[in-house]
DNA sequence: GGAGATAGAATAAACGTTCGCTCTAATCAA
DNA sequence: TTGATTAGAGCGAACGTTTATTCTATCTCC
């Protein structure tokens, strides 16, 4: 019991740090945190940080690594849905919603990505997750829907719900439950059920 | 032609330190661009900035706001359009794409989002901008458009191109052809012709 | 020669990181 | 059971650098 429970004290000085890095990260953004700060906010000295993390970058690096992660475990239960993928999402949607528009979080995306377009080794994690997630829902997808463009049509969706926590920035009197209802319509356009018909070709039947 | 031509002297190096300093905030984000960076890019002695800006945050403040003017300049087209706002804006969907994808813009629209989640004055800047184009905009859609949640309907327009901006940063190969067309559809659903059935309630047909 | 434009050194604060130290607790020798 | 040894948690002052900003001097037209 004697070394377990000095690592696990130690591996909770360590997650509580990581913790506090990422509220100093929401609140003043990856440059504008500052060290003391993020040391103060982990009860803990300045150059005790150098003990678990070589530098703010390491930090940065970790941190986003743990929340794509996270997301990622959320996609086994599209797995496990096979064909009914779509109703699924639609069941989901207010859930998707919520998360997407919950404030620390979309500020937090907001940064991530941000860092990632001047920060390669940022870009790179969050690039690959993205790609392997997105393959990953693809497969279920194929499945389930009857349409061309299915890559794009998932990205749009994708789009859709990062643009949704966007907007909550901007405007937080979003109405969610006006939004949700509305969504659902969309996502039932972009993904028709497999045998429907009314989708396959969506050029639109309006002149030129 | 004395004073006239100073002044548009010092007017030049104004605006060409402004689009210096763009340049670096989009390379490095607001706090990681250096006022030395910012000062070599536009040609001049650090200390000179001073002349023309109080500090950074002026710099990026006066930076913002002259985005968000250009912004609305576009929608005078819209609102001499009319009754005929959708069909203009399905007409411009092409552009729409390409100016929300194009990388600078969409780099800068996040460096701009991420600020104002913790600086007050951005966020007011952004805010304010924002609700007086959207109230502008749903004057128009009112006239043209025949469905309720109208606001909503704008909401998730606006969120689908921001988001579109995003993808494109995590996914550079993203297919603009193919997206023209979907989100075509989607703005047709989202924004049904005045006189048209088929969207009035958007509970859709399916159980529970 | 006078007023604004411009440069570039100077300044002072703030930053990330390092360093030397203490303290606690576990391990081991006797 | 002790006393010595070791390892790592933790502290906080100090370091060297970098930063935004200020200051002073020079230059350029009128």
């Amino acid at each position: 019991m004697a070394v377990s429970e000095a690592a696990a004290k130690s591996g909770e000085a360590r997650e509580r740090l990581l913790q506090a890095a990422e509220r100093c990260f929401v609140a003043s953004g990856f440059h504008g945190a500052r060290m003391a700060q993020i040391a103060k906010e982990a009860r803990m000295s300045p150059g005790h940080i150098y003990h678990y993390f070589e530098s703010k970058e390491q930090i940065i690096a970790e941190m986003v690594r743990a929340h794509v992660d996270e997301k990622q475990a959320m996609l086994e239960s599209y797995e496990r849905a096979g064909g009914r993928a779509v109703e699924l999402m639609v069941e989901n949607l207010e859930e998707s919603v919520d998360s997407s528009t919950d404030p620390f979080w979309s500020a937090l995306m907001l940064e991530m990505t941000a860092e990632a377009t001047r920060n390669p080794a940022i870009a790179s994690i969050l690039r690959a997750t993205d790609e392997e997630m997105k393959g990953r829902v693809l497969a279920c997808l194929s499945e389930a829907v009857d349409a061309d463009d299915l890559e794009t049509r998932l990205e749009l969706l994708i789009a859709l719900f990062q643009g949704i926590g966007i907007r909550n920035i901007l405007n937080p009197g979003l109405d969610k439950a006006a939004a949700v209802r509305l969504v659902r319509g969309v996502v039932e356009h972009l993904f028709p059920k497999s045998g429907s018909a009314a989708a396959e070709s969506p050029r639109a039947p309006n002149k030129r």
